[in-house]
DNA sequence: GCCAACGTTGGC
DNA sequence: GCCAACGTTGGC
């Protein structure tokens, strides 16, 4: 069991967006990012706990609960030609990217970045290192507590 | 919109 | 393999 923290624009994807969809699950597509793959291929397992992140917006901060619903598998975004997300060098036999599925569990209050940054036990979260910029970051059992602590304070 | 920081690409 | 140039991320 392990625990992750996720990236998503809500203009994009809100926690509310995927606590409206069916089954409260969302395919994590799109991520073009070895270091933030690699997380998701080789390290998540169905089950771990993942903290659904607002990014690029006013109040950018830790919005929801959430949890890794699948393995991974090959982003099927990765070979739609003239898409978005195309990389021409991904083949069905050699895919190079992948998602998973995740299931929002709850939305919370805002926890907001700024927050986050004036907590002593927080300051290791690979999130709030200088120049961090990776979508997808581990997070400890002791960060984990620590936030879910913070949100249910309100 | 600005800009720091990082990742990727491609010429050599 | 080096590294300059470019593109992207994301907070502010």
């Amino acid at each position: 069991m392990q625990y992750w923290l996720m990236k998503s624009e809500p203009d994009e994807v809100s926690i509310d967006d995927v606590l409206a969809a069916p089954k409260h699950i969302v395919s994590w597509f799109g991520v073009r990012n070895y270091q933030a793959r690699n997380f998701m291929r080789d390290a998540m397992r169905p089950g771990d706990g993942v903290l659904f992140y607002h990014s690029s917006c006013a109040q950018p901060g830790v919005a929801g609960l959430a949890e890794v619903a699948s393995a991974a598998y090959p982003d099927a975004t990765q070979f739609e030609a003239g898409g978005k997300y195309h990389d021409p060098k991904a083949t069905a036999e050699q895919p190079r990217w992948s998602a998973v599925d995740v299931r929002a569990l709850k939305k919370t209050r805002l926890l907001p970045l700024a927050e986050m940054r004036t907590i002593p036990a927080l300051e290791d979260m690979v999130l709030l290192q200088k120049g961090s910029r990776l979508s997808i970051t581990p997070v400890s059992a002791g960060q984990w507590n620590t936030i879910v602590k913070l949100l249910n304070k309100g």
